[in-house]
RNA sequence: GGAGGACUGGCCGAGUGGUUUAAGGCAACAGUUUUGAAAACUGUCGUGGGUUAACGCCUACCUGGGGUUCGAAUCCCUAGUCCUCCGCCA
């Protein structure tokens, strides 16, 4: 949530900062004037609220004092009329405020480039050679089907359209893909973690998937529950309302969950195969850190994803978000994207966010240092990595000419020993 | 699902309508003492918001929300969480 003392102190930089973003910031005015109405009436309010806390007291004095109390309790119900009036229209002028801020995104990290859309996004690293084929390559859809491994028809008859039914060899693959990247970015200092897939309102606020975002979820009902769109809500939450000491710090997190996506809006989109589903599998990363670390945390991160991929040999290549194209919790992005050789071109596999403050701000995340200073942590996130597109990718790559599919390396012993998926 | 109990600061814990402006202890931090440490002693010791050049002053917060009252940690309603017992259950 953006600071409104840097509203104040810095309008014009804010401005700028976030028309970079598609991004109307007509709001910020709005806001502002706000927050002036929020000060004249908490100031008014305040003053006469101590009045009557003054006089009150002395209400109690003379009571003990079987003294007449008639003056100052007509005072004071004079007063409190004014008060609860004011107090009452602070309330609903805090409430604009709220609803205004929780919708403005993040402010843009200065590494972050300015442009429109996807196609400014600046490529910062390129890793592998995609593989020449000397037959045509099938893409996983019918790749799986053919192996009577993937079945679309089944899951459409239970739930719908973008759901899986995993068979034999690939749903082995997908459980021991998840193994696999859990046990790596515990080499690299993460902890595991196993949170519930359920979420409340308030932790999708912290988030920032909420209140803007609530038709790309799916809701629960007779409460306030979510299925979580990403295990980045409920590790990200672990700290929230928490004041934690600076020694503890970083807490690195990594945890399997399902994700579940309404999907709302790319009717249309990625329609075939595993690319888009309502619900899919991915192993996350989360830091919860000082400012002065992030940076470092989100190296960390982008590391270890690129790792696994090199270890599971699939080439691709990393993009730096640009400023239209960048998420609304986010400052920075690198987005990690894989070879996928049936669309001859790389594909997002993953996705790593500095969110700075944002979401820290809005869960109210805090850390007090050494000199005792309290002060609002940062909060970062990854997918280490999509794990059904992960299985994409290797289906993909690795096939051969008979359709069956070859077992990566680093792959085999999580696979039990087996070298190659075939019927 | 039913019945009962609890929730106070980083932690423990007192407080059941008016010097509570939350006692006391622990932990933490600073100082005195010490060759150093420990101990002892002294002091500091929650978070937001408003106001101020600053020192301060004001205000809110005792799990969340609402109410009663001139005045609420304290009384009432409601939600949540935890504990105990009964029932059901992987």
């Amino acid at each position: 949530m953006l600071d409104i003392k840097r509203l104040e102190t810095d309008f014009e930089g804010v401005k700028k900062n976030l028309g970079t973003r598609n991004f109307d910031t007509s709001v910020l005015n709005e806001i502002l004037d706000l927050n002036k109405q929020r000060k004249t009436l908490t100031t008014a309010s305040e003053t006469k609220k101590a009045e009557i806390n003054r006089l009150s007291r002395e209400i109690g004095e003379l009571k003990k004092n079987k003294a007449d109390a008639a003056g100052p309790m007509g005072q004071v119900a004079a007063l409190k009329a004014d008060m609860e009036k004011e107090a009452k229209d602070l309330d609903t002028v805090l409430a604009k405020q709220q609803a205004l801020l929780l919708n403005i995104p993040n402010l843009l990290d200065p590494s972050t480039p300015v442009g429109k859309d996807e196609n400014d996004n600046q490529e910062a690293k390129r890793w592998g050679t995609p593989r020449t084929f000397d037959f045509t390559p099938v893409d996983h859809a019918d790749l799986g089907e053919k192996l009577g491994m993937l079945d679309f028809e089944s899951a459409a008859k239970i739930t719908g359209a973008r759901f899986v039914v995993y068979k034999g060899g690939i749903a082995r693959l997908e459980r021991a893909l998840i193994n696999f990247m859990l046990d790596h970015h515990m080499g690299k200092g993460f902890t595991e973690m196993m949170t519930p897939f359920i979420a409340h309102e308030r932790s999708l606020v912290g988030t920032g998937n909420l209140p803007k975002f609530k038709d790309q979820l799916f809701k629960l009902e007779d409460n306030d529950w979510y299925l979580i769109p990403t295990s980045e809500v409920t590790l990200t939450n672990l700290k929230r309302e928490q004041i934690i000491d600076e020694a503890e710090f970083p807490f690195l997190y990594t945890a399997y969950s399902p994700c579940f996506r309404s999907e709302a809006g790319s009717h249309g989109k990625d329609v075939k195969g595993l690319i888009r589903m309502h619900k899919f599998n991915k192993v996350e990363m989360v830091a919860i850190c000082a400012p002065s670390y992030s940076p470092t945390a989100h190296q960390l991160m982008i590391d270890s994803a690129c790792e696994i991929l090199q270890r599971l040999g699939l080439p691709y290549r990393a993009l730096n978000l640009c400023s239209g194209d960048i998420g609304f919790a986010s400052q920075k992005t690198i987005d990690l994207e894989v070879w996928v050789p049936s669309q001859n071109k790389y594909r997002e596999i993953s996705s790593i966010s500095n969110c700075g403050d944002f979401q820290a701000r809005r869960a109210n995340i805090r850390f007090r240092n050494k000199e005792g200073k309290v002060d609002f942590a940062h909060t970062l996130n990854g997918s280490g990595l999509a794990v059904g597109r992960t299985v994409v990718a290797i289906l993909e790559n690795y096939q051969q000419k008979d359709g069956s599919v070859q077992v990566p390396e680093a792959l085999v012993p999580y696979m039990g020993g087996l070298k190659e998926i075939k019927k």
